[in-house]
DNA sequence: TGAATAATTGACAGCGCTCCCAAATAACGA
DNA sequence: TCGTTATTTGGGAGCGCTGTCAATTATTCA
């Protein structure tokens, strides 16, 4: 029983221009018409064909979201699911489908890209955390078709929304000066990645700006791995370390764990600020002091401003940092310290 | 520079037919002749409109997949990530494109389908853990629309796949006989929900077939709240119990606390198995003994079950009970005992 | 060599919709 | 009253593709 303007025009007794103008809502027509038309189209429960309106109108109200690496490289990060969730509330606000797009680490990425690129069924693009120098990012930039990247920015690439990883790691550092931690050292990610960069940068301008002299020995990078934060927090402790600020709470716990096995308690002995706020932080004993991304807030603003660029309307700025927050909890010592 | 068929035809001095033929791989069409279409199709980046195709052949090659509930709901569980990554993964290698959908409780579920509905640029639709009744399910039951559940089966709906919750927890409670406990209870999930019931069945039946009479002291109602399992596992202690099935992963967690409360030893003076082998299991300690869904499987077989039905093959079974396996870790004494 | 057959190619009618433009009708004003 | 303008309708081209059918060309075999 399938049915088309035709049929419903038909039906109704009018022309298939005048069905058209009703299901999209359009002006000049008799409101007496547009009643008849629309009980019309409800009896026999219409739906306009969405392929043939694209063909003609050249668009689809279809937004593609791709995640380029696997979501089970991170189970227990709740960031992909929160993300993939508001960008598809945001998105459907605005009468847009979600196509998706997820990265298999044994496909070439010229071939993912292929992929999503042959598949054009889509008006604009969310990538959410890119490789460096992702292909598809440069074949959209290059083909002139909509984009917005969420996470760390790509050299020359602009129309992206992130973290400001510099505030949110200066607010945490600063928020270990201020409980009077005197010796702060920082378990630094893998420093070939902006944002671990940025992370670092912001504790250093928080120890320079509360007059801690430089001391590189603080510094320690690691790799977002437990058993390497574990060793590095070792050899912070030897260096009289009382606090710690570390760029993710995975590697918070190998902090954890160090301090614990010295003897040392955390919170009281040795203040521990993490990143991220996975869903366990707040379960650890004590609960763990960290900087919450606002990942719905990431979704939502990369989808407006995809959509922004889409319908041509203005967008404010083509890059967005937004403002992660501190969760106070016990690790940092703020119920027993001040 | 938009261009169709006809462009490519004309730079390659053919009919449009031939370029058609040649696109989608068709045979009639001289060597020579493909490859210089090939040739140019590749030089100009050409890529079919997939709206006008979609318009002639009623196709689209994408499928739905929709998530009734918000993902947020389920921070910790990585089932739908999972799932979503199967699915997208196995209907890629078919050449099919994944719209997703997530509901949103803020939303009445007929506007949710109504919404899923209208936008019909899809041939099929995979709608993982729906709920009971779900309109969604019945309009497309009665459109004769191609769909597949992926989790608990729904009265008379058939096309589902499915864990077979029975097997699972025979197994695991014959596992717990197995290792000599010999008053063994179990905390259930809700005994409104399909699957809750059929892990109680599970257990009944394991235990009826060791002899062990039944004993409805030793089966508690629990709803998958770590609290209330705390609670109900301090009366199944008192019951004398040395062993628990627990329903979930989140209620071995309120067993375990239980058990520890009282001063015994989980794996040692009681063993406990829990249900989902969520991502703390493994790192519980000791680790606990569970559960594990072939979550990827549930989405492939989904998937495929699904893209048959579109493209009319015939299909095997209409619907699919897999089994889950037990992961025997420490939790239930299996170092310790036997 | 020529008729019969096979392989290759092209013409063209839609698929269901939008949107421009012209036609029909209603409302208005002097 | 009739011309004039505003409002409401319908006609029809065309979006880019597929797929049928007929036309053309190449191949085969007696």
């Amino acid at each position: 029983m399938k049915q088309g303007l035709e049929d419903i025009a038909k039906l109704a007794g009018v022309s298939k221009s005048t069905v058209s103008r009703v299901v999209n809502n359009q002006p000049h027509v008799n409101e007496k018409t547009r009643q008849r038309v629309m009980d019309i189209i409800r009896e026999t429960n219409f739906r306009p064909n969405k392929a043939a309106r694209a063909l003609v109108t050249q668009h689809t109200r279809v937004l593609s979201v791709v995640i380029p690496q696997p979501l089970s490289a991170t189970f227990t990060d709740p960031y992909f699911p929160t993300l993939l969730q508001s960008v598809t509330l945001k998105a459907n606000q605005h009468d847009y489908a979600i196509m998706l797009w997820i990265g298999d680490n044994a496909e070439e990425e010229d071939r993912f890209s292929d992929r999503i690129l042959n598949n054009s069924f889509f008006d604009g693009v969310l990538i959410a955390s890119a490789v460096d120098n992702d292909p598809l990012v440069h074949r959209l930039k290059n083909a002139g078709f909509p984009y917005v990247l969420i996470g760390p920015p790509q050299n020359g690439i602009t129309h992206y929304v992130d973290v400001d990883n510099v505030i949110a790691s200066r607010e945490a550092v600063r928020h270990l000066i201020a409980l009077k931690y005197r010796c702060i050292g920082t378990i630094t990610g893998a420093l070939n990645m902006g944002a671990a960069q940025h992370r670092l940068q912001g504790y250093k301008e928080a120890m320079k700006e509360a007059g801690f002299s430089h001391d590189p020995r603080l510094i320690l990078e690691g790799d977002y791995n437990e058993a390497q934060s574990y060793d590095a927090m070792q050899h912070l402790l030897a260096c009289g370390v009382d606090a710690v600020f570390c760029a993710s709470d995975v590697m918070a716990l190998g902090a954890i764990r160090a301090v614990t096995d010295a003897g040392l308690r955390v919170g009281v002995d040795v203040g521990i600020v993490g990143f991220d706020d996975m869903p366990f932080a707040a379960t650890l004993k004590p609960p763990l002091t960290t900087v919450r991304q606002p990942i719905n807030e990431l979704g939502e603003r990369a989808t407006d401003m995809l959509i922004r660029l889409i319908e041509g309307q203005p967008i404010h700025k083509e890059n967005l940092l937004l403002t992660a927050h501190l969760m106070v909890r016990q690790s940092c010592g703020a119920a027993v310290r001040v």
